[in-house]
DNA sequence: ATTATAAATTTGGTTAACCAATTAGGAGTT
DNA sequence: AACTCCTAATTGGTTAACCAAATTTATAAT
């Protein structure tokens, strides 16, 4: 298990120095925007990498948008100055798993964008939907049982109705990693779930009467005590 | 060219069936939370689709944190409800490209979030990194080139100061796709290049002072083309 | 000399063989 | 019956061979 993390944590060690490798090449060659990368086969020489390895560190600055592989053919700079290029690998290297304080902070954002957006947006069909999330997780809390998945659904339902398919994904990016890493620290905690009720019902009411800034609102207040709790941290 | 894009589409829509299928699995098996699926062998017999495919299918799954695979052990179904499971993946193959108004939105809602946090938090490392990606910026506008790049750092320079590494995250995914796909929108046309510079320089000042309502606010100025055009599409 | 055509090489992508760790099962001992 | 130890099979991950498209080079015809 523990050794499961240490050859994770090597392999993006890996990764990052591959993606080092590629900088400085672009840098020390003078690749400018469209030229061709060295094939992988050379690069994983180069490196003295394996070629999957080339792969899958090429793949992720794709991913970024900074390279562009064309099968048969080779892999290519984006159409992004040199600048950019370095300063957003500076970034990407320097990336790190998220806190749990930056996953809060980032969903309480989404959440009260989302419901604006919902309130403007929602067709009868999201509404319908946002409706029937509602009323499982109300069955399950009335029946006492734990509702974690159902809170989940119903946030999720109101993210797909803001109409905004950007949001939408990071929402489902964030909320698992909240919910599987913290489980502790759900939104509606079950001895809360009588006012999780209250409060869901209000978020639902506020959008179906397309009141924006209400259903801001309420999720704010849906959202108090993490909210608290997050900015309690600094 | 063309056809890589059908390629692409193809493999994609391959991808989407084996989850639909690892779906269906799950609940036709009735796999509990921490249960395990079938070894890959077996599903790409199962759906008569080679093995990297179940893989590539996996690593999306276990992106999204609904599987978690174990080397040498197996695939396991993540500490996630079935309900939640089931309404996640149905989340995640609706999921498509996003569009551009989705992406400003989202660019917008970020940028103005990040402003504020730096204005808080902002160590002197962070504002001396700031004030170098201003003058970058103002080096290549006197000189009358082009500096959408520059342009770009300052902003990522700000994400990097909010100390949110999840919205730090959020901005590296979405700026570039706005850039390259739509670089005539991109913030500071060259025409208003003279306006940008003092701009900028009125976000820097105000993250210095660390007054946060009014980076936010100068934020907003900054955006209010962008803003306005992303509003007026509806 | 130039163009057209074909052969050969290079390329990213794919498939199949291989590996080491893990797990399950059974034999043997207490 | 319970426990230990060893063997064999299963598993996700890795490596190497292979493929078809694309590009370059060589060749031939005009």
């Amino acid at each position: 298990m523990k050794l499961e993390v240490l050859t994770k944590n090597e392999n993006q060690k890996v990764q990052n120095l591959i993606i080092i490798g590629i900088r400085d090449l672009i840098n020390y060659k003078n690749l400018e925007p469209g030229d061709k990368l060295p094939s992988e086969r050379m690069l994983s020489e180069k490196f003295e990498v394996s070629r999957s390895n080339v792969r899958e560190a090429i793949q992720k600055l794709e991913f970024y948008g900074l390279l562009k592989s064309r099968p048969q053919s080779g892999t290519f700079v984006a159409n992004i100055g040199v600048t950019a290029l370095n300063g957003m690998i500076e970034d990407i290297l320097r990336l790190d798993e998220p806190d749990f304080k930056s996953l809060v902070e980032t969903r309480i954002l989404l959440e009260l964008k989302t419901a604006r957006l919902a309130a403007l947006r929602r067709t009868e069909d999201d509404l319908e939907q946002i409706k029937e999330a509602l009323q499982a997780y109300k069955n399950k809390v009335i029946n006492g049982e734990d509702a974690v998945q159902e809170d989940l659904l119903f946030h999720l339902a109101i993210a797909r109705a803001s109409g905004n398919s950007s949001m939408n994904t990071f929402m489902l990016i964030i909320t698992p990693e909240i919910i599987t890493n913290f489980e502790k620290y759900h939104v509606c905690d079950s001895g809360l779930a009588q006012s999780g009720i209250v409060e869901h019902q209000a978020i639902f009411d506020a959008i179906k009467e397309q009141n924006a800034s209400l259903a801001k609102q309420k999720m704010k207040e849906h959202f108090k005590v993490l909210y608290q709790y997050c900015y309690n941290l600094e």
